[in-house]
DNA sequence: ATCGGTACCTGCACGC
DNA sequence: TGCGTGCAGGTACCGA
């Protein structure tokens, strides 16, 4: 589900949490906590204010009175609710003084960390792509030796680019998801970097994509989908060529491009 | 230090 | 109807 614009909704959406405080914390899927202990994690937040509330790439990290920070990630189908009542897939339930919020998710991908310090897993992403310059994403990428497509996907490169927008930006810069970072001219690196900044923004206005079931904490859908040129478009027309659209893989991941349009 | 492949989980669509 | 297969927005870990 939740690349950098369907977080990015999601925590606009629950920006009304800001100033709450958690009176408790119930967990459900244990693995969820990736090894903490569910009692202790409760005992911990109990009690404690939610201050400012930021995405960094894929990941929500609420900052909390005390210090430390509750730290989530949606992993594939992760969900946020702050309506509704549990259901088979919740795994944790925070109870505010105002409210509650949900956690669901079927696949079970997803983290929920709580950290008294700013979490290193964060630190250690690379820079947003919507605040970086397009002279450094270009230098950035061809000094990985890979290809562009596996590049777009590592969060130690750009954060928050996952399959989906690394698919509609590489279309619309009319490259290959194949292509060799090394080798890629600038001025193909820097059209990319536009075309990502584009997607990524069009998407973010547009409340991201919904595929399946994403939903936003207040269950409204994103309507990016429409709007997607090769994404899942295997066999149909290439929207500027007609061509018909291609699926292969890349770093084990579907990677679908326009075999006319897009050049190695 | 980087890379590709695999594992982790559940649900769904599809063909037989 | 049921069963097997392949696929799905994610990251972490392994060995090369």
């Amino acid at each position: 589900m939740p690349e950098l614009p369907e977080v990015e909704t999601v925590v606009r959406s629950i920006l009304p949490l800001v100033g709450r405080r958690i009176l408790g914390a119930e967990f459900l899927a244990a693995r969820i906590l990736r090894g903490g202990d569910p009692e202790r994690m409760a005992v911990r937040l109990a009690g404690r204010r939610i201050g400012a509330i930021r995405r960094y790439g894929k990941f929500i990290l609420m900052s909390l009175s005390g210090g430390g920070y509750l730290l989530l990630h949606l992993g594939m189908t992760g969900r946020l609710s702050r309506t509704g009542a549990p259901g088979k897939h919740t795994h944790a339930i925070f109870t505010l003084d105002r409210g509650v919020l949900l956690f669901d998710d079927s696949r079970q991908f997803g983290a929920i960390e709580l950290h008294e310090d700013f979490p290193a897993r964060v630190a250690r992403l690379g820079p947003e792509p919507l605040e970086m310059a397009a002279e450094d994403f270009a230098r950035s990428l061809r000094r990985h030796r890979t290809r562009i497509k596996a590049l777009l996907l590592n969060q130690a490169f750009v954060r928050g680019v996952g399959n989906i927008y690394a698919d509609e930006a590489l279309f619309r810069a009319g490259i290959h998801p194949m292509a060799s970072t090394a080798r890629l001219r600038l001025d193909r690196a820097l059209r990319l970097h536009q075309a990502l900044v584009d997607v990524l923004t069009e998407a973010i206005a547009a409340g991201g994509s919904s595929i399946s079931d994403y939903v936003d904490a207040d269950g409204r859908q994103g309507f990016f989908q429409v709007s997607h040129r090769v994404y899942q478009r295997t066999g149909e027309p290439c929207v500027s060529c007609r061509a018909a659209i291609r699926r292969v893989l890349v770093a084990q991941r579907s990677s679908h491009f326009c075999p006319r349009c897009q050049k190695r």
